[in-house]
DNA sequence: GGCTAAGTGTAAATTAGCCGACATTTTGCT
DNA sequence: AGCAAAATGTCGGCTAATTTACACTTAGCC
């Protein structure tokens, strides 16, 4: 891949721009850069040396295995976000994979301590990625609070205003959301068994609050949630 | 109070040791100092200038509000460690303050603008923070993956285990904790009601595993949690 | 010392939602 | 097209834990 591509990659994530192109190039801060398919499995594992990676494209999510070898959701990346080992600090014993969840995905990584020798230049990068990680600390906090306090219908219908805000497409007050998951991928990340899950969403489509299918999600009326 | 005391109240917690006294001097950083007694409630308000709080000495909690009015414990906070906006965001809508658990404590607070001009003039300070930041972060996940998918039982028996860990007093294979909580704290803390915490710690103290009272817990073989 | 509020102990009724056990539908693959 | 696997739909029993309700104990205060 030319050189500009890959500085591209980097540059148009919000937190790189203050960087020169000569910076990004001249730290050898990019040293991959892979397309993955939908179902892939990305392992950034304990033997690999440390890696932070930056999704450019698609989605995918982050699965934990818990000591039964059930599979636990642990996030969901979107395109433009950072993933990994975000603390700077090696995890040596965390089974965490990625699996991609969409069609297909783009993905810059570059090694952590190359990162941190950049950030150790760059104060002004070092203050944005802190605020950064605790911007991402807020949002994880947050949705463990409702996972906690909330039953699975308010967590249900707090997930899905939260996706749609993200990713939806408003109209009017319509919002029209890609679909990229299944009913078990979502029981998964508000917590509740699919069982419970297609209810909740079987019942919301007898009233009229959206229309579901595996490819799309209909939200009628966002301020009705 | 003179300087060079406030000095070493920064100056002994880690984070701070690479900065040297005129540094920490220079940048005002330490704006504040105060003490506070049992019950005692500290507001870090919108209203006030952002700050970031130290403490010093004892223990407090972190408590919020939800839209009932209902206390849920956020956080406890021990000695030596950051609370408040440790995402140096400043939050406009929080209803957020800290309540003194144990007896008295000792609280540094500085200003976060002045902690933010320190990070960007010292980077290795600006990485420690983020890698702080992280940690904490991954504390927190770790507690709520515990939240959610444990029962009760295994959350109060992982909840004593951390306890125990960070302030407990071993000998042999026993512990002994200074209780500064109430029954009803520790439900809020593992996200039980009150009468399922009190029924389970006296199922644990009919079963030999510990001595409850209001002011000591006595592990008594911390390897049979 | 006595009163009040906070903290603790206990029990029964109720319930959300998990789990197992299917049937049905859709998708992807050769 | 035809098959297998994955995803969705539906049901009732089961259980942990919340809720409600009240008695008892301890701590703090005038």
């Amino acid at each position: 891949m030319y050189e500009e591509l890959k500085y591209w990659y980097l540059r148009d994530h919000k937190l790189f721009r203050t960087l020169s192109f000569s910076q990004i190039k001249q730290l050898c801060i990019i040293t991959g850069f892979k397309k993955a398919s939908k179902g892939e499995i990305i392992y950034f594992s304990s033997s690999d040396v440390p890696r932070i990676f930056l999704l450019k494209k698609g989605n995918i999510k982050i699965v934990a295995l818990d000591s039964n070898g059930n599979e636990t959701i642990k996030d969901i990346i979107q395109k433009g976000d950072l993933f990994g080992e975000l603390t700077l600090e090696t995890d040596n014993k965390n089974e965490e994979y990625a699996k991609v969840l969409s069609d297909d995905v783009a993905i810059c990584s570059f090694l952590m301590s190359d990162f941190e020798d950049l950030l150790l230049r760059n104060p002004t990068l070092a203050l944005s990625y802190t605020k950064f990680v605790g911007l991402k600390m807020k949002r994880i906090k947050n949705n463990y609070a409702n996972l906690i306090s909330k039953d699975a219908k308010t967590r249900l219908y707090q997930f899905l205003k939260d996706w749609a805000e993200q990713e939806g497409v408003r109209e009017e007050n319509s919002v029209a959301i890609e679909n990229y998951l299944t009913q078990n991928d979502i029981a998964q990340i508000i917590c509740t068994s699919r069982q419970t899950a297609t209810q909740l969403l079987n019942e919301m489509e007898t009233n009229q609050l959206l229309n579901y299918n595996r490819k799309e999600i209909i939200i009628r009326d966002i301020t009705k949630l």
